[in-house]
DNA sequence: GTTAGCACTCTAACTCCCCGAGTGCTAATT
DNA sequence: AATTAGCACTCGGGGAGTTAGAGTGCTAAC
């Protein structure tokens, strides 16, 4: 595939879409031949390069706005530049941006990933967008029920990650106050450990006859959980950086804030966006996406993981137009340190 | 004060004042002397009407944008409306936004606070800002600290409101774990009560005995418990609907767009603009309020109290042409149901 | 294969002009 | 004395026309 292309691409063409998209993504100007050959980068006259142009456009690289204008890149042509003309950048000058975080003294995962972001969008002046863990996959590592007063308590849920989940609860009918002890007991002896998403399950088999032999009121203590276990804890979205976007001249059409901004608002549009990323760095162009918004936009999104579990997800937005070799070197830089730092803190949690 | 002014305004003024700024309010539109005398609301001529309205601009009420163009209301002119002018509507006919999401089973009260804001910036076409509860304010309630590993362990912090914080904290050099148990110990039975900003005077004074007779790491335990209580919980700011703003017609400024995003950007400027906001509705009309970007705007807020405490702030900020009417009734009828929820809820937490 | 030259195209910005809505003032009316 | 009709004037917005500039494609020459 790779080849394929490259054989249909000479020397000269590579060198011309390089400079025309690196070009472009800095000055966000349609580039015309005058000035390319005047930069002298390419030693060849304006004749030459506007054929080479042409070529280029015929292939699908490049496109016009209109008949007189220089030369975009076309999504095609990103795509390639991503896959094919960007240097692997050595990122292990990675900033430092976790690890300075946790000298202040932030030692809340989802909070690092969250203070990440907010620099990598200042950094780049794109829009990061931050997708909290994906609580079900991971494991209970311990169970609370605070009593508040005698119609409200509070449960809390503790994972293996460290993340932590609170809910209120209503006891409208008092229950006794042992028997929630027994209850918060029961669960932590036998539940620690087991995934999440599994422990609705469980209730109804194997927790079943333990909680009938040891508690009072089976059927209500059922109930208490339901309302601790059974909702969704819902993926928490985080979004930084908007107003960045809007000093990047694609933004002066206001009809294109308008979208970008009903998009942000709109938290399951930003999951589904984010849900489905595999492992790594992934970059998506335009009309790559399946979200109809974005159809003008480009999204990276890294996923972080710990032992094949998803505990984030840290994704920049930004026009087609984006600095690809810079964001992609800072998400893999961030992505290692943070890789390594959840590996220092959860090395032993077994 | 107030028949101060209303000494200066005849009756026939002040039915003016109130059409035009009804009318402004709703169009968006300068409002003309001819279209007035037409819609029939006002038994005068054109010519009449020029008249009153010059009077008015020169006491104020009203502005021109241009030499030729119809008036608009100033500054004065709203705070007049507000304070004057609008009929204080009953606003026993709430919607029950509270009722109806209690009966979908959320009793977290930051959570409804926030979803009662999604839905009043959905009916009202304005930006909802919400302003979490000063924790430092609120009691101990319970202190959990759950080990992860043998490095780290999340402490967790309730409230006697519900409020839960946690925290991830560090624990280079391997404490005791019976240590850690009793140090958990002491605290809830010593501190549980005490307003959480009062923790760590204590700590230093009559803790610190406790302490040292039963630990066997005094310094050490005191260093974690400073990583618990001694910082700062900053107050959480949610902002809502930012994008129905886009909407309202002021909004076709890409410029204004821009600073009300960078705006909403800046966490720190959010929680000034309403940290300090007396109890009960407050309305600020443009350059009224002392933060420089939202001067084109006004802003409401609904500050909300249980028992002296301020326990969350909502606030609608919209252009200075807001519908003062529906959003002053629609803040109050939702105030009164939080406020009795609350009462509700935690009438015997004591 | 490369380049210079030229005719052509399209946009963006500017000017000019006119229309409509509104005002302020004066004189007439009640 | 209050109200109204009439009129001249003002200003912003929108459309038409013009121009300058940057770019292209093509052809012919190097």
């Amino acid at each position: 595939m790779l080849t394929e292309v490259n054989i249909m691409l000479t020397e000269r063409q590579l060198l011309l879409l390089q400079v025309i998209i690196d070009d472009f993504i800095d000055t966000a100007h349609p580039v015309g031949s005058r000035v390319l050959a005047k930069k002298g980068t390419i030693p060849f006259s304006a004749a030459t390069i506007r054929n080479e142009m042409a070529d280029l456009e015929e292939l699908g690289f490049l496109e016009k706005m209109h008949s007189s204008s220089g030369r975009i890149p076309s999504e095609k042509g990103y795509r390639y530049y991503v896959d094919h003309l960007i240097k692997p950048v050595s990122h292990n000058m990675h900033h430092g941006i976790v690890s300075k975080l946790v000298q202040e003294g932030i030692y809340e995962f989802e909070q690092i990933v969250q203070m990440s972001a907010e620099i990598l969008s200042e950094l780049t002046s794109y829009t990061a967008i931050i997708l909290g863990p994906e609580i079900f996959e991971t494991q209970l590592k311990q169970l609370q029920i605070v009593p508040l007063s005698t119609e409200t308590a509070v449960a809390i849920l503790i994972t293996n990650t460290g993340h932590v989940e609170h809910r209120m609860i209503s006891l409208p009918e008092a229950i006794n106050a042992s028997d929630l002890e027994k209850l918060v007991n029961i669960i932590n002896q036998k539940l620690v450990g087991i995934p999440i998403v599994k422990l609705q399950n469980i209730f109804y088999t194997e927790m079943a006859d333990i909680m009938k032999r040891y508690l009072d009121d089976y059927e209500k203590s059922l109930s208490y959980l339901k309302a601790i276990f059974l909702t969704d804890y819902p993926v928490k979205v985080y979004v930084s950086g908007t107003s960045n976007m809007l000093m990047q001249p694609e933004f002066n059409d206001i009809d294109k804030v308008r979208s970008f901004y009903t998009l942000m608002d709109r938290e399951e549009e930003l999951i589904k966006l984010l849900k489905d990323s595999t492992p790594g760095i992934e970059v998506t162009i335009g009309n790559e996406n399946e979200v109809e918004a974005i159809k003008d936009f480009s999204l990276i999104t890294s996923s972080l993981r710990h032992e094949e579990e998803q505990v984030g997800t840290i994704a920049l937005l930004g026009p087609k137009r984006m600095e690809y070799r810079k964001v992609i070197s800072l998400l893999k830089g961030l992505s290692n340190e943070m890789t390594n730092t959840l590996y220092m803190w959860y090395k032993d949690k077994e």
